[in-house]
DNA sequence: AATTAAATACCAACCAGTCGGTATGGAATT
DNA sequence: AATTCCATACCGACTGGTTGGTATTTAATT
């Protein structure tokens, strides 16, 4: 049981984690401000993480791992055409964007944003989870090109790389706006191009 | 004279804000840290603003402002084809993503994503600041739409954001990668899209 | 009994903002 | 022209409170 115990303590830090950097950023967040909403203790927190660092690489660790997950086992990818089922990602995402910014919002994004420069493993960590995420579309993508359109001068890797950069930058907009109307405006924008790229013959 | 080295140092700190945020984020840059960069006394600084979110504000108005003057002034104005001058500003942006990620990236993208739930009066100024650009590239996508897509259903804001997002989230990628390859990527698809929603008749 | 988990109390470093005081330069007064 | 006066600009030591991290103790599990 102790195991059991220990480790959802330490889930319940990196969930926290997750969601106060993504509502307050990760400089402005305190180790005091992850305790309080985990409601854990701070001699427990640092009994299972060494430094606020090492618990940010993990907290975005597990967002990149529970993201991979979330996309890797959703209904879109039973689809058998490729097109479709990138098409069903972006869908997905749209469908995603609702409520609290801060709910939907990425914290790798977030975090790297403001820790590039200064905090080597956090930035990373990030690239390690954002370059999952973006190997995972161009996996579809590049199906789909072969299929719609093989003769394309663009790669595929570029386009999933545009579609994130899309999606990145509608969560700014989000926050700027405090709403998630424009973020929607810009998946729309996102897909319609999408469809151009792979345009099925009628 | 008095005046003169007062406007001097106000606007030292002003870009050494700018460039000290960018770099650190908002949150994690002290006033200390801003004071060093300008090379002026404390002191100075809280004689000029009245706190670190005065000062952040202020810098932000600035540094919109620049924008505002550096586009509304840039050649590609005088181009008699509202298309070709939409395009001439996604062409000069993609030319100013170069060098180091810190200098060319969004103070207020950069700000926003931190401070947009717990600093209203930041939010507020990169709303405005955003809104401002967003508007000067609308007055030429809704003429560029006028002469080659009358009736297309997509809005001239809603474009206008689309193309800003991918802006902000291609500094993001810059950011992670620290390199503007992926970022100048992601603006020869916006490139690529704006073409296909204004496409001239050959 | 021994190891792991968790809680409290604590510390040194750091931070935004304050405060008492100095320098400067121009306007008013003599 | 010299002197007084005053507002603005500037300085850096200091303060109250915060922060990441530690030391010590207690509780639970094996």
């Amino acid at each position: 049981m102790a195991t059991k115990n220990s480790m959802a303590t330490r889930t319940k830090l990196l969930d926290a984690a997750r969601d106060v950097i993504r509502a307050q950023g990760y400089a402005a967040t305190t180790v005091d401000d992850i305790c309080t909403s985990a409601g854990v203790s701070k001699g427990s927190f640092f009994h299972h993480f060494e430094s606020k660092d090492d618990l940010g690489v993990a907290a975005i660790e597990a967002f990149a791992s529970m993201a991979d997950t979330l996309f890797t086992t959703a209904p879109y990818n039973d689809l058998p055409d490729p097109r479709d089922r990138i098409l069903g990602y972006v869908d997905m995402r749209a469908a995603l964007i609702q409520g609290d910014v801060t709910y939907f919002s990425c914290l790798m994004g977030t975090t790297v944003q403001e820790a590039y420069a200064t905090h080597p493993d956090l930035r990373d960590a990030c690239d390690k989870g954002m370059t999952l995420h973006i190997k995972m579309l161009e996996r579809d993508i590049a199906a789909a090109k072969e299929r719609y359109a093989p003769d394309a001068l663009w790669s595929p890797e570029g386009v999933a790389y545009f579609i994130q950069a899309t999606l990145q930058g509608a969560f700014i907009y989000a926050k700027v706006k405090q709403s998630p109307d424009i973020a929607a405006g810009c998946l729309a924008h996102a897909r319609a191009y999408l469809e151009m790229l792979l345009d099925a013959p009628r």
